[in-house]
DNA sequence: TTTAAATTACACTAGGCAGTTTACTTAGTA
DNA sequence: TACTAAGTAAACTGCCTAGTGTAATTTAAA
């Protein structure tokens, strides 16, 4: 058991962190008290304080550590002997499935929620984000030197993409205008998007 | 003299629609408070009620209003004899114009950061929104019909459209984390937004 | 069994805010 | 000029919240 080996002190944070989740989660940052957090958490106020020296801290560890996790970066390199569609295909349903998590939605909520009026704020934590885009730019830039894309700008072309996905599976569940997508309709995103990106950068062989 | 013939009631309520415009956008609703605003609209307390019942009042005004007023609808309409990418490129850039504009974006900050936890107020107020993609949908259609696109899905593709714009112009500096776009950058947007949608639904004759 | 660290309950500080009340003043109008 | 509708200042209610101080209790380990 690695349970037993953890200390109070450790599973009380623990708990302290799990009541924080699902409570931002639920009720967002602002309308969570810490005293409410103490109760879910099965804690005493006291130490919540002895953990996390203020609401502000917790909140970033959440938002920091959790957006982090959830964005784990994957290889994604390009193969010579593979379709283009096919690679581009894997690439967008990965994404799609990242983007199109309950818990990544709940906990962008909570950040965008939160950092809303903390506006430098956001903008690093979305530029850790950022960081993750490489993996697809190296893989245009890869497919564009090969001759398989055409695209003159690649920074934009991956945002285009990004773009394209977002637009059906981030931002309207994000702002609440529809549920999550279905399999179905993710299949039928993934390959819409795919179509359009190559109907405008593939070469003609 | 259009000024002289309001009443000093008009005048408090104008200074206090005023003041609220701008601390809202500057502040956030939250951080906002009554005393605060009254302050600035140089008005009593007193006043700001008997003008609205309450501050949530006073929000939904605003928020409902200057939305509305932003996105006066234009009209759209198929024209045979110009050719299609001038006539889409017309309306992304109308598109571009109007999102692009601080006013709208402070707008939408001020909207959104304060339904961001009252989702199905947002809900309402982003379906109103939803109203004007009408006039594109008629055309897409209307193109449609004529053999110029070659669409099956007119709704997925007028959103793929939105996407590929507010993925550029309008997220990314609702979160703060890119500057409102100059001239030179709406016009590549607008190019290349054009030609992507073009090549994946522009029939080949 | 002793010890020290962590946890707890709970009272408390200090401050913020929405909205109300009251007694008084101003401005336009009949 | 007198009346009335509106505005004003300032104190006040009632509620909520972040964070602290403390004395007593629990826990785990030496």
């Amino acid at each position: 058991m690695n349970e037993k080996t953890k200390t109070r002190s450790e599973l009380k944070r623990e708990a302290i962190i799990e009541a924080a989740k699902s409570a931002f989660k639920e009720y967002g940052v602002q309308a969570t008290s810490m005293d409410k957090l103490a109760e879910i958490a099965q804690v005493s106020k006291r130490t919540v304080y002895n953990h996390f020296s203020s609401k502000e801290e917790l909140v970033m560890y959440l938002v920091s550590d959790l957006w982090q996790k959830a964005v784990a970066n994957v290889a994604f390199d390009y193969q010579i002997d593979t379709p283009l569609n096919e690679q581009l295909l894997t690439w967008v349903n990965y994404e799609i499935n990242l983007i199109c998590t309950q818990e990544y939605l709940d906990l962008s909520r909570v950040a965008i929620g939160h950092l809303f009026y903390n506006l430098s704020a956001l903008q690093k934590e979305m530029e850790k984000l950022a960081g993750q885009t490489t993996s697809l730019q190296q893989w245009l830039k890869d497919a564009n030197e090969h001759g398989q894309l055409s695209i003159d700008d690649i920074e934009y072309a991956s945002f285009q993409l990004h773009s394209l996905i977002e637009g059906c599976c981030f931002w309207p569940q994000l702002t609440g205008c529809k549920p999550l997508l279905t399999e179905q309709e993710k299949k039928f995103v993934a390959d819409e998007t795919v179509q359009m990106f190559l109907a405008r950068y593939q070469t003609t062989k």
